[in-house]
Formats: C-alpha cells, structure tokens, sequence
DNA sequence: TTCCAGGCGC
DNA sequence: GCGCCAGGAA
C-alpha cells in the first residue's frame, strides 16, 4: 500500500517547512513567471522578471505595447526568448481586451472555464494554465508536472494515467484546499530537484520509510 | 512519442 | 563543450 497524499504531504512539510512558492506582487506578475519559467530554472526567469519590472513593461497594456524586438531582449535570460515573447504578447492581448487590463476580474469566472480559455492561447499548455489558477488566481487546479510523475511512480502509485486524471486524484486527496495544494506542487519540484532526482540520491531522503524504490 | 527552443553554470 | 531547467505543440 503506497504511502497517502495526505501523508506525503505532512512528511515534505516537515522536512522542507514552508515552501513560500511563486513570490510576486500580482497575479500578472505570477502569470508572466509561468510563462518564463517554461523549461528554464526560475533563476533565471527571475532576471527577466525584474527586467520587465526596473523597464515598467510589467503589466498587461505595457507589454501590449511593447515592441516584439525590445521584449525579446527582456526576457531573453530565460531561454526560448523568441516564443516566450509571443507567449507573453498573447497572454496580455487576452487580459487586455477580456478583461479589461485586469486579471482581477478573471477571478469573476468559473475555473473550468477559465481553464479552457487559457488553454486556446499560444505557449500556454496543462501546466501552465493549472499554474496560474492556482498560484495567481487561487484556484483549486492542481499542477501535475515530470517531478510529479516521477515521485509518485518511485512510491509505487504504478501507471499514473494521464494528466487530469492525476490532478483529479490530487484534488480529491487534498478536498481542494488551495493551500495545500499550492504547497505539495512545490514540496514535489523541492524535493525531486534535491533528492528524488533521474537518478535518486536516496541516502537521507526523507521519504525513506515509505519508498519502495529506495536504494541503500 | 518525438521534435522544438536557448540561456546559464560548470 | 555539456547537462540542466517550475513545457508546448506537432
């Protein structure tokens, strides 16, 4: 019998305390960081968060605005710069004349639908859509990612399924509590990055106990 | 499943 | 040079 959610997320928490995931000041700021962060470390997605910001590009018209050449340049320290800037250009086009500039008044709509929205957009995939519903907006859509998969297959949860199967077993084991789901996204990507790695450094993982792939 | 896209640190 | 990195699209 592998080890529960509820439990792996009890046994992370302890060990890895309070993740204090996805800092920004808005809910635009979290959305542009999931975008930058599309397969490059948030280090350097950070870099050009803070180019967008000392340029005071950081907002849905100002990026609009933006020229494609000069946006190119801001965000070129996160890797793929060509797409992310289009990326980035649609995803603000769409708040810009859906929501008036506003992302604030996303939060006036149903998640699902929501979802389905952000998903007709360019650059924007499972991941990232769950990423900002429920980092930026506060919506109990779990994001399911490699390290995801990974862990729970080293724990024994054998063939996962595919993508909203996983995240419906998630939200049913957390009772959609935004917290919680918020924190064991983060305490996976934590935790997969420092020991449950491709090839796992098992010695000392905490996970130790209830890990039938461990290796002594 | 496979292809794609680039900066960054070592 | 080489491997890593909070994926998406065909």
């Amino acid at each position: 019998m592998a080890v529960t959610i509820v439990r792996l997320l009890a046994m992370l928490r302890h060990e890895y305390g309070d993740p204090h995931w996805w800092p920004g000041d808005t809910p635009f700021e979290v959305a542009v960081g999931a975008i930058l962060t599309q397969r490059a470390s948030w280090r350097n997605a950070e870099i050009s968060i803070q180019n967008l910001k000392s340029s005071g590009r950081l907002s849905p018209g100002a990026l609009v605005a933006c020229p494609v050449a000069e946006l190119e340049e801001l965000v070129r320290s996160s890797g793929f710069f060509r797409q992310k800037a289009r990326y980035l250009k649609a995803f603000s086009e769409f708040v810009v004349s859906a929501f008036d500039e506003d992302m604030e008044r996303m939060k006036t709509r149903p998640t699902e639908e929501l979802r389905d929205e952000l998903l007709e957009l360019p650059g924007i995939g499972r991941e990232t859509a769950d990423s900002i519903l429920l980092y930026a907006l506060g919506r109990a859509s779990f994001v399911v990612d490699a390290y995801t998969y990974r862990l729970m297959g080293r724990l024994g949860y054998g063939q996962l399924g595919d993508y909203e199967t996983v995240q419906a077993m998630f939200r049913r084991s957390l009772r959609s509590r935004v917290k919680d789901m918020s924190d064991l996204h983060a305490l996976i990507v934590i935790h997969c990055k420092d020991k449950c790695r491709r090839i796992p450094d098992c010695p000392g993982c905490v996970l130790d106990r209830v890990c039938p792939s461990k290796r002594k």
